[in-house]
DNA sequence: GTCTATACACAGATAGAC
DNA sequence: GTCTATCTGTGTATAGAC
């Protein structure tokens, strides 16, 4: 799978994303006609993940938001009953979506070699598909209210745990090699994270979407993928 | 090499670094006591890496460090202009520390087999020993302001070029497997940096950091040596 | 549903006593 | 060299007109 076929599968645009906002939280966005609510709230997410990645959440005022947005800040606070309440809506359903088309990613394969394939490279093509939210959920996670953090961590290792089991389940059929999968999973997570963080400097390489997920896979299977027997 | 070596032959403190800091900046710093000076500025750089990785420096109030520090904000403006600039100070200097020690650390054997393994594992256990100061230099990138980030960002591209250049020279000695070398060596800086993003995932998993970095040397190695002819 | 005007708290920074 | 007291701008958030 590349990612042109990726996007056709799981297509779902910045406006959906949005929509699903709304209709999670329709008791404290004070909007009611889900047109101007839903289009509101996309450019309220655009504009936060543009002055986020300059500058920070934190650093980002009402007032920056509400110049960038091109809404006043009365109306701004129709959406939401603060600044905090904002990122909060943000995190989870930033790391809601990862948790959620990840495990439907890797429920389409059975055998533990193509498994881990499509699970590696779906997660670097759906943070290619959400960038923002992905670039956005990892460096603003500190700041989430510590009742939120709870399920943002369980997110967080949920994702992690997909990848560990894959490769327990790859040993058990005498395909992966033994060892320390957690730790594997881990550095796998960290470079899937690569692809979103530093985005610009691949850009800059000109490394593709495609490059990159096949180069990890490519790393991944020569580490797990049992050796020929006589073979280093 | 395992940590323990390697403290020894590099160690120093957070004390040497407040005082290399202070004999970089005496011009700006108001404080002419070296002893009273130094200690003082190791108090602030701890507080705010403390106060930082909780909330963000953005988030950081003058007061926040003011209470931390035990000192008054009339004593903080003695050692900083202000917050732009101290956050500045810790940037490039910590981007100093750690371009420099690589440097170093990298020009200490010539085999690129055991070059690779050194410079991957050197930067591991400097990111152990300077543990604060990577995580605030990674985080904490965005907020400087354009002047310095320019410096910043060509520190970051330099020991990403220590990895690449390795790499190429393995390959011209029929040592490592043709590739994508600047691809690797992102992919092994992402690796480098989940120790110390995401330390307390692997305090969690009771993994050390010798065995941290065994493991990624193991996945670089398995992925970049030649293979015996007839191998996968 | 969106706007303008404004309340009020808190930020960064400084002055000047000790 | 360190402190307390204080200035001034900007921040978040709200009230109420349209």
């Amino acid at each position: 799978m590349n990612y042109k076929e990726f996007k056709k599968l799981y297509a779902s645009s910045s406006r959906d994303i949005a929509r699903e906002v709304f209709l999670n939280n329709q008791d404290s966005i004070q909007i009611k006609k889900e047109k101007t609510a839903v289009a509101n709230l996309e450019r309220i997410f655009e504009a936060v993940f543009s002055i986020g990645y300059k500058k920070g959440y934190q650093a980002m005022s009402m007032r920056d938001l509400s110049r960038e947005t091109g809404m006043s800040l009365g109306s701004l606070y129709h959406y939401f009953s603060g600044k905090e309440e904002l990122l909060g809506i943000i995190q989870t359903h930033g790391w809601s979506i990862m948790k959620r088309d990840l495990q439907q990613i890797s429920e389409t394969h059975e055998d533990p070699r193509e498994k881990l394939r499509i699970v590696i490279k779906g997660h670097v093509f759906l943070s290619e598909l959400f960038r923002p939210w992905f670039y956005f959920t990892f460096m603003e996670a500190r700041s989430v209210k510590p009742t939120e953090l709870k399920a943002v961590k369980s997110m967080e290792g949920s994702t992690q745990q997909i990848l560990t089991e894959i490769l327990v389940c790859g040993e058990e059929q005498g395909i992966f090699m033994p060892g320390n999968h957690e730790l594997t999973a881990g550095m796998i997570k960290a470079m899937q994270q690569e692809w979103y963080l530093k985005r610009w400097k691949y850009r800059k390489l000109n490394v593709s979407v495609d490059q990159f997920a096949e180069h990890l896979v490519g790393i991944v299977e020569a580490f797990c993928l049992v050796r020929e027997p006589g073979c280093q």
